[in-house]
DNA sequence: CTGTCAATTGACACCGTGTCAAGTGGCTGC
DNA sequence: GCAGCCACTTGACACGGTGTCAATTGACAG
């Protein structure tokens, strides 16, 4: 279903990366992906069934070459939650910006297509064990603020951190990268590490 | 361009947003929208000319109906910075789940169609506009953070209210609309109000 | 020399939006 | 009572994008 010359297949995975950063996500179609691998229209269906399935594989793709895992395993070594939690938001903040145009896509899709919708639905799940991690050690440390459970402070750190509220601060508020990050760890601290007034 | 037989036109509004809201805007064809009004669908196109000026025509529709502006311009009453903030949250907050299902419709078509784009586009900035006003009340009050100027402030409340973040809270994370507006304020107030700790 | 197989060419179906032309039926004014 | 207007109908079609199919080409392998 997915294994024919693996040249040509990673051909038209580099092309519609590369088409997908190029235009945020929007208005690529399967000739244009095409076209750019040297290939027919046609022939893209002879690796991927669909639009969908090209997306996503394109999306498995990306995180391989950028290490995905590596960089938010690594979140997982620091010792303190709160260390923890600003690992965390430093390494999914400084990835959104490398994945945004094929999540444009497959967020775009989602409304018609289950299978993008799943595949979406899945990396989000796994984008949130590590808000959980992060909230399960602040909790351990009895730095998590009393006013939320873990589980309500994982939706909302989960919430903060979503793609469409990077998009929203940095490209439509044009707010820098730096700025994006350092102000999430802030807010973040501010609302879930509990106050530590009295000391 | 619009004025036609009001009648008519108005079932068309009727019928476009009890469509959108039961299927939560996904998947409402301009035929569906049709038949429910009763009439064929080119008929449609006596009224409205293109699918996004029938949607955001719905949303106008909308407003009316529920008062949006009366919702929001009380929220301008309140005498404290810090009650403002809470009014302007709660009415807002509050009118996102009546508008959701006309609101995604419009999110989905901003990709692909410009005036849905800049339609949408004006709305949130008049909400924009709410935060703000929230905002300035409370740096008159002296309670805004001294960590952001009050444009940042405005860009952390307009993008903690995005009608994205209620649909990941309420629909994905399964909050009661009623904790959704609980956090919100909570986490509005830890967020933007400066630390009174000593006094 | 034959078979295999990736890829090509060209055609077509499906869907949803938007357009157009000709027809229908009701109400209005004279 | 009929002429004309006008909202709406019917039926057809174009367009763009995805997905499918059949027949063909050309390379390489045994």
């Amino acid at each position: 279903m997915s294994s024919y010359n693996p040249d040509t297949r990673s051909r038209i995975l580099k092309a519609a990366l590369k088409l997908l950063e190029a235009s945020q996500g929007k208005g690529v179609r399967m000739t244009d992906i095409a076209k750019r691998a040297g290939i027919t229209r046609q022939a893209l269906y002879l690796h991927f069934g669909t639009r969908a399935e090209l997306l996503i594989a394109t999306t498995h793709y990306l995180d391989d070459l950028k290490g995905a895992d590596e960089r938010l395993v690594a979140s997982r070594m620091a010792q303190t939650g709160i260390e923890r939690l600003d690992a965390f938001i430093e390494a999914w903040g400084g990835y959104i910006p490398e994945i945004h145009g094929i999540a444009k896509a497959l967020l775009a899709m989602m409304d018609t297509d289950e299978a993008a919708a799943q595949a979406w639905g899945e990396r989000m799940q796994d984008m949130r064990e590590g808000c959980e991690a992060a909230i399960v050690a602040l909790n351990r440390d009895d730095m998590l603020s009393p006013d939320y459970s873990p589980e309500q402070a994982t939706d909302i750190l989960w919430t903060m951190l979503s793609v469409r509220n990077w998009e929203q601060l940095t490209i439509e508020c044009g707010w820098p990268q730096a700025r994006y990050i350092e102000t999430l760890k802030s807010l973040a601290r501010r609302v879930l590490v509990a106050d530590r007034t009295p000391d």
